[in-house]
RNA sequence: GGGCUCAUAGCUCAACGGAUAGAGCACAGGGUUGCGGACCCUGGUGUGAGGGUUCGAUUCCCUCUGAGCCCUCCA
C-alpha cells in the first residue's frame, strides 16, 4: 500500500516531466504470470490519445521513473502492448512487513471516509414472524459493510426499520385472535394468507393465560414487541447489533407523513383521481406516478417510506444505503423520485439488491414465505452449521447471484467449509506461539533460509500488503465479498508455507524472520475475519 | 406484454476494460521421523449465441435464447 503510494507519487511527478496527462491509469500489483510486482498501463493510455506507439512511451515512462524511484525500484521491463512492470527492492518488503506488524489492529484502517456519515439499514423484516435465511443474508452483508465502512473512515450507523402498522400486522392479530378462539374450544378456520407459524400459537396461548377474555390488553403491541424480541435475539446470536431500531409508527405520531404531503402538495406534485391522491412519481424517473393517500384516507406503505427516507437524510446522513432483497427492485425506482422531489440527489442513496436465498433440504424446495406455516428459521441454520459458517457463506458470493442453500449440504461440507480452512490457518499459527512459549521445542537442523524461501516470503509480503486495499475496495464497492476470497486466498498461501518450511527451527535467524511473517498473517486473519464477523479462534 | 437481475469448468462461485480467465467441491493419484493431517502436492475441461465499440471485452453497447424476481389504493 505504501509502497504503491510512493510509486503513484513517482509515476505522476513523471507524466509531469514528460508533460502527459493520463489522470486514470492503473497501478496494480502485476498479476501471478508475470513475476513482476506492480504493472500499470499508463503508456496505454497514453498511446490511446497520441500518435506515438504505447511501447515507445512506455520505454520513455519507464527511463525516467527509474531515476526518480533509485531507491525503491530494482528494475523495470517494458512488456507486450505497453505494459510497465515495476520490480521492487527486496529491502522494501521487508521494511512492509515491519511496518504491518507495527500497526497491528489497525493495520487495514485508512480514511477514504473522511468521517463522512452514512447510514446503512438493512433486515427491517416485518415483526410478523421469526427472521428466515433470506434476513441471514442481508444482515450479513449488511453487517460486514457497516465494519468495513468504519475501517476506511466513515462515520456508520446501522438502522432496522420496524413496520410496526400496517395490513400485515393487522393480518398478525387476527391471526393470533383465531388462535385464541381456538384454544377457547370454538370451531375456527385460518382465512387466506393468515400466518400458521407455531409462534402464532405461542402468543396466543401467552395471551390467554395472561389475559384471558379481558379487552384491555394491546394485543398487537405485545405481539410486535414478543417477535421483535425474539428477532432482536436472533440478530444479537447471528452478531449483529443495531444503533438504532426506527419504528414506523413514530412517523406519524410526530406527523412527519403529514409535513411530507404537505411539502409534495407545495410542490404541486399531488394530484387527485379516483378518490386516491397521487404522487407524480413519473416526472422523476418513475414507469408512473404512485399513491400516497389511498381511497380510504389512509396513506400506502409507500408514503412511510418517503417520509422515512428523507428523515434519514435530515438527520444528517451524507449518504443512506439500503439493503434490500431483490424482490423489492421494482420500489427503487419510486424511492429514488421520491427524493428527487424532495431535493435530495438520488445518487446519495445506495440500493444493494441481494438476490433471494433459495432453500433446500435434500433436494426439495423449501418455500421462503413468512405466511407459509412450514420456512427455514436463521435460527435453524445457525444451529445447524454454525454463525460463522453461515456468515462466511452468505459473504462469499456477490449479492447478484442466486445463491442456493442446500441445509444438507451444507451440514455435511461443514468440515471442508471455506471458513474452517481460513480460521485454521489462524488456530495454527496461534499454535506455534504456544509451541514456541514452551521454550523446549523440538529443534530442526536443516533449516536455514534458502533463496526459494525468501521469494516465497516476498510473495506472501506482497498478498499482506495488499490489504488495506482490499477493505478500500469492498468499501467503495460496497462488495464485502472480495474480502472472504482474499482471506481464502492469504490462508492458502500460509498453508502451503507452513507445510514446506519449518517455523521453529534451529537457526536463530532463520525462526526469526519466520515468525514475524506469520505473526503478520495471523494479524491480517483476525483483522479480516473481524470485520466480517466471524471469530478468529486460538483453538479448534 | 413491460421492467430489474443473472448466464463463466461436471457442481457452487471469483475475476477496478488488461497480459496465459482463477478458487473450492467432486473425481484420480501421491505426500509428514517436524510448530495441529480441519493440511500440502500433481492431474483438465471454459466466458449461452451473434454483432458492435478499442491497442485489448467475462466486463461497456445492441439483438437473440434461457432462468429468477417484480409489475396492488400489500408490506
Amino acid at each position: 500500500m505504501r509502497i504503491k503510494n510512493e510509486l503513484k507519487k513517482g509515476i505522476d511527478e513523471v507524466l509531469r516531466k514528460l508533460h502527459l496527462e493520463i489522470p486514470d491509469y492503473s497501478l496494480e500489483f502485476a498479476p501471478e504470470e508475470i513475476d513482476g510486482d506492480f504493472a500499470t498501463n499508463v503508456a496505454l493510455i497514453a498511446g490511446s490519445r497520441t500518435e506515438k506507439l504505447s511501447i515507445e512511451i512506455a520505454e520513455g515512462i519507464s527511463r525516467a521513473l527509474q531515476e526518480v524511484e533509485p531507491d525503491t525500484i530494482e528494475r523495470i521491463e517494458v512488456a507486450k502492448p505497453g505494459f510497465i512492470n515495476i520490480y521492487i527492492v527486496r529491502k522494501r518488503w521487508h521494511r512492509e512487513l515491519a511496518m504491518i506488524l507495527k500497526e497491528g489492529k489497525n493495520y487495514g484502517k485508512t480514511n477514504i471516509g473522511k468521517g463522512m456519515k452514512i447510514l446503512i439499514e438493512f433486515v427491517s423484516a416485518n415483526p410478523t414472524g421469526p427472521l428466515h435465511v433470506g434476513h441471514g443474508r442481508g444482515a450479513s452483508i449488511g453487517d460486514s459493510l457497516a465494519n468495513i465502512l468504519r475501517e476506511t473512515g466513515y462515520q456508520v450507523v446501522k438502522e432496522y426499520y420496524v413496520n410496526d402498522i400496517g395490513n400485515q400486522i393487522d393480518l398478525l392479530e387476527k391471526s393470533i385472535n383465531i388462535r385464541q378462539k381456538e384454544l377457547r374450544g370454538e370451531e375456527v378456520s385460518l382465512p387466506e394468507g393468515a400466518y400458521r407459524g407455531s409462534y402464532v400459537k405461542e402468543i396466543a396461548e401467552e395471551l390467554e393465560s395472561k389475559y384471558g377474555k379481558k379487552k384491555s390488553f394491546d394485543c398487537r403491541e405485545y405481539a410486535v414487541q414478543k417477535i421483535l424480541s425474539l428477532v432482536r435475539k436472533d440478530l444479537e446470536d447471528f452478531g449483529v447489533k443495531f444503533d438504532r431500531w426506527f419504528f414506523e409508527s413514530t412517523l406519524y405520531r410526530k406527523n412527519k407523513v403529514k409535513e411530507i404531503i404537505d411539502s409534495l402538495k407545495n410542490k404541486d406534485l399531488i394530484y387527485e383521481k379516483d378518490g386516491a391522491q397521487w404522487f407524480k412519481s413519473s416526472q422523476f424517473g418513475d414507469e408512473k406516478d404512485r399513491v400516497v393517500i389511498r381511497e380510504n384516507k389512509k396513506p400506502t406503505y409507500f408514503t412511510s417510506d418517503i417520509t422515512y427516507h428523507y428523515d434519514k437524510f435530515r438527520r444528517g446522513s451524507k449518504k443512506v444505503i439500503n439493503i434490500w432483497g431483490a424482490d423489492h427492485h421494482g420500489y427503487v425506482d419510486r424511492i429514488r423520485a421520491s427524493l428527487a422531489a424532495l431535493g435530495i440527489s438520488p445518487e446519495d442513496l445506495k440500493i444493494i439488491l441481494y438476490q433471494l436465498v433459495s432453500l433446500r433440504r435434500g433436494g426439495q424446495q423449501v418455500s421462503m414465505s413468512t405466511r407459509e406455516g412450514e420456512f427455514v428459521t436463521l435460527r435453524q441454520v445457525m444451529e445447524e452449521v454454525g454463525k460463522d459458517a453461515s456468515r462466511f457463506f452468505f459473504l462469499m458470493r456477490g449479492a447478484d447471484s442466486r445463491l442456493d442453500f442446500d441445509l444438507e449440504l451444507a451440514k455435511k461440507q461443514s468440515p471442508e467449509n471455506p471458513v474452517y480452512y481460513v480460521q485454521y490457518a489462524h488456530a495454527r499459527i496461534c499454535s506455534i506461539f504456544r509451541e514456541k512459549r514452551k521454550k523446549e521445542y523440538k529443534k530442526v537442523s536443516l533449516t536455514e533460509r534458502t533463496e526459494e524461501e525468501e521469494k516465497e516470503s516476498i510473495e506472501i509480503i506482497k498478498r499482506l500488503s495488499r490489504y488495506p486495499e482490499v477493505v478500500k475496495n469492498c468499501a467503495q464497492r460496497y462488495e464485502p465479498h472480495h474480502l472472504t476470497g482474499y482471506l481464502q486466498d492469504l490462508a492458502k498461501c500460509f498453508h502451503h508455507y507452513y507445510d514446506k518450511y519449518r517455523v521453529l527451527s534451529g537457526d536463530k535467524s532463520a525462526t526469526q524472520s519466520r515468525l514475524k511473517l506469520v505473526e503478520a498473517i495471523q494479524l491480517v486473519i483476525s483483522n479480516g475475519l473481524g470485520l466480517l464477523g466471524i471469530s478468529a479462534p486460538q483453538r479448534m
